[in-house]
DNA sequence: ATAAAGTTTGACAGCGCTGTCAAAACCGTT
DNA sequence: AACGGTTTTGACAGCGCTGTCAAACTTTAT
């Protein structure tokens, strides 16, 4: 039933060291050789074991998702794109959560210890890093420690020299803000992110350019802080709309946070958007159930996945590039221009 | 740095094959040794390797998580279980999403030959089938012929003999619909989900056997049909809302349907829950971002990727033993007293 | 005390592949 | 025809573990 490169060795008449040369790609094989194996291969419905070659080449074929806790639609979006990458070269993508808040540490060792008791069991040629992962400091220590290639995904602090990719939360935040601006707000508020996130404060730059560079003032009472949940997005818009001048934008860091403005509004019997234009950040599918549905950023966020898994799989040493994944300003129903 | 079992062995003075034989909680080995080898292997960091391991005994340590297309949050919760049942017992897990929708089949080949080819190159002891696909003709029988064992989450059709995870969609059906009743309420309407996915008719057989019960009357045009998305829970709503004699309650047969009852009746003017209660199904993320708060069925899914993986992992051969797993009815702002 | 049965342990081969290194084949020059 | 250089191929060991099977030891029954 299964058959081994033995066979296809024997089929094709050659060594199973020539089939195994056709079969990485590896330099060096006469072409008429190489279409003799590959025929025999394929005749044979020929499938390398992972396991073998694994243990020979001390690869594993093997990617980690590494990711705590992010929203369910993030964490499935890199999957997807990291996925497609992996299945281009033969490799598979293993999710791993770490669940760091609910780690106890064992008796007398650190929580990196920890960490490390995890990713040890964890054979793989290279890991991709998640939000807010990326930047863990005991995360990325192990990681090093255990010699594991990474990628960062998103990252807020430096990494070295490593290969990172990205998208541009201040331009994005940014051309948000300009579109608000466009359609004659003046009074924008901006609802923060937790502070602990690395988008938070690029996002908050973006908005601040846009407003600097429209020469328009960022009232201090219009800025808030939320943590990114949809119940402090409510809590901001409570507080925003019932100032004796209330903005007539709100752009929240992100969906959920905008989904709860859109929520206060409604309550308040504030029509968005005729007397309240809100901005959201993501285009989670939150953003097309709400209604009106939100005028929000899409994020990259299958082809961060993808350009991850593939860095790693590659193990192009194209290092310090910063790879920039384009995002898109998505305008549906929850803005419009300002009434007078 | 890495150390092996040859290591272990030597550190605590037995065989090789002794070593083995405590880290795979294999029976006939003496408490004595066992703690000697537990305590050397600790004190040397001993991991295994899942490549040796997998060419020597022919087994992977991976499972597959097969998927296509469900929701974020369910497949994210399925993940989620199956992991932690992975974890315990040293497997990982790969996510294999199977786009069957976009596959294209090669020229001449058949679909399910391209399904095989993507299945083949995956050394996996085992799989976990979600909805969809665990209904899907055409992967079931590839699992088959490459003899990969596999458990259905919650699927309709039967499977043999083989052990499924479930949930008793009828019965939590029902009990909502009790709930409602208990509430006061006779005229309760029902939007049932899409026709092809399984637990559709088992939610509103839920409904009628409740309704039966309490012996109140069904009427034809309260019961709708939807497809599960959003909006077909806003077109069902705008009909059932605007009849002459509308419900005062809605159970839909899940939550993004519920979510566009209730924005339908904000939209109206109804209030919910004085005006009207609204029952939602499965407790997604969503349940809470509404308001009022959805009152909804909380589902046991992160239970079914555990309960599958352990399932696959053991081996257990109670075969045609369905684990039918409990849900819960949760209880929130959306539906009250019906009024007078 | 001895046989029978059960429990616990170890020696060793070999899983299917790739890395190493040397041999063979081929090439263009003298 | 013989040479050095390059390309192409193959023999073989060994990656780290577990399955097999037999040996050693322990318990229970007689």
């Amino acid at each position: 039933m299964k058959s081994t490169i033995n066979d296809v060795a024997k089929a094709a008449g050659v060594s199973m060291k020539t089939v195994s040369r056709v079969l990485n790609h590896e330099p060096n094989v006469a072409d008429k050789t190489r279409e003799k194996v590959l025929s025999a291969a394929k005749k044979l419905r020929y499938s390398p074991s992972l396991a073998a070659r694994g243990l020979a080449s001390s690869k594993s074929y093997l990617i980690a998702l590494l990711y705590e806790n992010p929203s369910p639609s993030y964490i499935a979006n890199i999957q997807k794109g990291a996925i497609k990458a992996c299945r281009e070269r033969g490799y598979h993508l293993v999710a791993e959560p770490l669940d760091i808040e609910n780690m106890v540490p064992a008796e007398g060792g650190d929580l990196s210890a920890e960490i490390e008791r995890t990713l040890e069991r964890l054979p793989v040629d290279g890991a991709i890093l998640t939000p807010p992962l990326c930047d863990n400091g005991n995360v990325v220590r192990v990681l090093q420690r255990l010699n594991i290639p990474y990628v960062p995904v998103a990252p807020s602090s430096s990494h070295g020299n490593l290969a990172i990719v990205q998208m541009d939360d201040v331009k994005a935040a940014k051309e948000m803000t300009q579109y608000l601006i466009s359609l004659g707000h003046e009074r924008i508020a901006f609802i923060k992110g937790h502070p602990q996130h690395s988008a938070t404060p690029r996002r908050f730059e973006g908005f601040r350019k846009a407003m600097r560079k429209a020469e328009l003032e960022i009232k201090s009472e219009y800025i808030r802080t939320g943590d990114y949940h949809y119940r402090s997005g409510i809590a901001a818009a409570e507080d925003l709309l019932n100032l004796p001048e209330p903005p007539t934008a709100i752009f929240a860091s992100n969906d959920d946070m905008a989904a709860g403005v859109l929520s206060v509004a409604n309550r308040m019997g504030i029509a968005v958007p005729k007397a309240l234009s809100v901005g959201g950040f993501d285009d989670t599918p939150l953003a097309r159930i709400v209604w009106p549905q939100m005028t929000t950023v899409r994020q990259p966020i299958e082809e961060l996945g993808f350009a991850a898994a593939k860095l790693l799989i590659t193990q192009d040493k194209a290092e310090g590039a910063a790879q920039t994944l384009e995002h898109d300003l998505i305008v549906r129903g929850s803005s419009g221009p300002v009434k007078r």
